[in-house]
Parts: C-alpha cells; sequence; structure tokens
DNA sequence: TATACGATTACGGTTTCCCATAAAAAAAGG
DNA sequence: CCTTTTTTTATGGGAAACCGTAATCGTATA
C-alpha cells in the first residue's frame, strides 16, 4: 500500500499537477521539493524518523538555478536515495525520450516505473502507481519498444569515451596517450580505429560527424 | 484587456496547471487543445464566429502519438495562427533552451512572451500574461542573455548546411559538387573550407566532430 | 615449457583533410 | 572603361585519418 509519497520535480506547474493527482487518489501524506537535494534531505530524514516514504516519483532534468547543488539530476538523486533507503519506490515521470537513458533506469537503475510527460500523462500517472502498489513494475509498451529500438547498436563505455573525446576536439591520433594515462585498457590507436570501424559499420555510417550528431540525438554523450 | 485564452499544450499535467493558474488570474473563458490542429481550427472558428482569442498560450514540442497532423510542432502552429488572426497575442510556455530556437522567436516569429518550464512557471506565467495585456512583450532577463550568448556565433543559411551535410555523412571534397547541384552559390571546396575554419576559429575548435557536436546542443542542427 | 588462439598493437600505403599561397572572377570605385 | 578591392576558386605540400596486413602480447591448454 502506498500511503506517503515525494515528488521532485522542478517545474512548478507540473509539481502542482502531480500534486493534484495524488490527491485524487486520496493519498494525502504527500511531500514535494524543486531540488534534488531538497529531495534527499527529507528521504534520510523520514528515514531517521522511522516514517520512511512508500514512493518517490521524480523529473530526470533539474534546471541549475544559482543554488549550488550536490545532486545535479535525477539519476544521482535515484542513486543517493537508494543509499539511504534501498527499498523505496521510484517512479520517473520525465519528459525525457532517448532511449538510451530510459534503458539506462530500466536495466542499471532498476526503477518500478517509467511515465513520460504526454498527452494522458495524468492517467498514466494513477495507473503506474496503482501498479507499482501492486509490487509491479510500470512501462508502457511504446517506451519497451523504445528501449528495444535503440539497441540497434548498444554503445559500451569504451564506445562513448572514444565518441566524447573526438566531440571534445581531440585527434584521434592523440587518444591512445590519454587512454593510457586514464588507464583504459584497449589503448591502440589500431583499437580505437577498429572500434570506430564496428561503430559505424553496424549503424551504416562512413564519417565520425555521423557517430557524434547520433549520440548527441541518443543523448548518449 | 485578456479575457479569452487558448492553451495549446499536450502534457496533459501542464495543461491542467496552467488552466488552473488562468482561474486564478479570474480569466475564465479558457479552451484547450492538445494538437496543434485543434488548436488551429480553434482559433479559425473563433474568427469565424467573431469571437476570437485575445491569447494562444503554446507549448513548442508536440509529441506525435499516431494521430495524422498536418502542424507538427508550436512553431508551424504559431505561424499558421498569425495567418488567420494576425493580431493574436502568443505566450510560448516552454522546457526549450536552445538558444538558436528562443532566437528564432523572438526575432523571426515576432512572439509576445516567452516562460520558460521552471521552479516557479507559475508566478512567470501570471506576470507575462499581465505584461502582454498591457502591450509589452515578455522575456526574462536570463533568456536575453541567452539569446545574447548563443550570438558568440551567429550561424549562416550555409553554414548550416555544410555543417548539416557533414552530420549526414558527406566527405567534404564531394560537398562543393552538392552545392552546384542545389544553386548555392558558393561553392569552391577553399569557400567550404574557409567556412569551416572561421566557425572553429570563432568557438575555439579544432575539428569538424565539435562543430556538430556544438550545433546539436544548440538546435541549430 | 611449448603451442595455439584471440586480442591488441605496430606498420605502410592510400585517401581525405588541412592550410598557405596564387590565380581567377566578381564587385566596387573613380 | 580601367583600376582597386574583395570574394571565390584552384593548386600543392604536409598532416591526419583510413584500411589492410603483419607482428606482438596475453592467456589458456596440453
Amino acid at each position: 500500500m502506498i500511503t506517503k509519497v515525494l515528488i521532485a520535480e522542478d517545474h512548478q506547474s507540473v509539481n502542482i499537477s502531480v500534486q493534484k493527482i495524488l490527491e485524487e487518489l486520496a493519498i494525502m501524506n504527500t511531500a514535494y521539493a524543486y531540488y534534488c537535494d531538497d529531495a534527499l534531505n527529507m528521504i534520510a530524514q523520514a528515514v531517521r524518523a522511522n516514517s520512511s516514504f512508500d514512493l518517490l516519483i521524480t523529473d530526470l532534468s533539474f534546471l541549475p538555478d544559482g543554488h549550488k547543488q550536490v545532486l545535479s539530476d535525477g539519476m544521482e538523486l535515484i542513486t543517493a536515495a537508494r543509499e539511504v533507503q534501498p527499498d523505496l519506490n521510484i517512479l520517473v515521470f520525465t519528459a525525457e525520450n532517448r532511449p538510451a537513458i530510459i534503458d539506462q533506469l530500466y536495466n542499471k537503475y532498476d526503477i518500478d516505473g517509467f511515465v513520460p510527460k504526454a498527452r494522458n500523462d495524468a492517467r498514466a500517472l494513477k495507473e503506474a502507481i496503482n501498479e507499482i502498489a501492486l509490487h509491479r513494475r510500470y512501462f508502457p509498451r511504446h517506451i519497451r519498444q523504445l528501449i528495444d529500438k535503440k539497441n540497434a547498436y548498444s554503445f559500451s563505455e569504451f564506445d562513448i569515451t572514444i565518441i566524447t573525446l573526438l566531440a571534445q576536439g581531440m585527434l584521434q591520433k592523440d587518444i591512445p596517450a590519454h587512454l593510457q594515462r586514464n588507464g583504459i585498457k584497449p589503448s591502440g590507436l589500431s583499437s580505437v580505429e577498429k572500434k570506430l570501424n564496428q561503430m559505424k559499420d553496424a549503424l551504416g555510417f562512413t564519417k565520425n560527424e555521423q557517430l557524434v550528431a547520433h549520440c548527441k540525438d541518443l543523448g548518449a554523450i
């Protein structure tokens, strides 16, 4: 049963609506935060007071606005929250639709539900909360498809490192030295070239510029 | 005086809040649409019925969801709306924060106000509506700064063409032929190289990959 | 220890890109 | 109409990237 819920959402306009939705579900014990740090503090304090939250509804992107924060986005909040309260249910409510991000949430962060901000998000939120109350994960079908589609090519950490360096202006021939300095295993120039060719081949690309553009679209870099 | 307002916003959660905000401003004559096409129809019909809207509050991104639409985003809606009702006040309410996009809204689409979805967006919306009622444009200071900052380098159509081609995988040496086929004036390879150098120089870059990444971030391509 | 195998790295030739300079063309000015 | 200036285009040498192949390293196995 879900009775105590925390909303972490920096958009006031959305925050208001989520509160209203919880009211309609007869969940009266709610709290809300506009910053990740505030949210984490509330979670920690609730744990200490033996009245921990049953559910965290959080956005992913939190715009910086001058207030210095330890946690800068929803991903970090999720990690930190799980540390202070491992059994906390987490529902991500966001406009983010880049497959690489959602895939991470599902497979790495192991969140309990995902609701995209969209035309029927109010109804979807209610469904999601009800599902999570029944200990089931909530991921709409079209979201699952999105995750699968991105698996056209699954970028490894090594892939991302190389493309990021290129996008930052490093010469290909200088990458090996950088990899060695950071203790990254395959560091030969040939290995870098091979990886780039693998990626381009898998995606039907011919130039590094395409890889950079594609990763930007996916949100991988 | 603003008495009749149309909300075009596909996120139900946001749409609800905006309606509530208008209520608080004692604006009771409101309508809302989840699709651009619907919004345009409502505007056109109101004009025909001699009861046109005073203000359109619109988002920019409208997610496609199967329903085939003529207008696919807020930019197109704005253009179409201005055709059927040139004096319509337009307030853009969006999470979009790419400078190139906001710059276009301000200088090309000539909208009356811009409110970013953020921590105090409910209050900002009220301020914006009040300002517009007084026939003043509403653009928060930090938004103006954002527009100016992007003017570190102002991409021309030619610039964008070249970078887009690179991001699509075209070899640099093949670009001149493409430019000629499309009747674009400077088409020599040297001209392409010169432009690329100008851009990289202005932005402190050394590689084309950086340009592609930067333009993706800006929303220029 | 020897050997086989996969992964990584090194090397050489070709293509593309980069950059400076010069020629040609177009525009501006007298 | 000619000169001056600017813009565009052409050319060539050198650097980087591309690509196939060979050498090397590391590990597992007999």
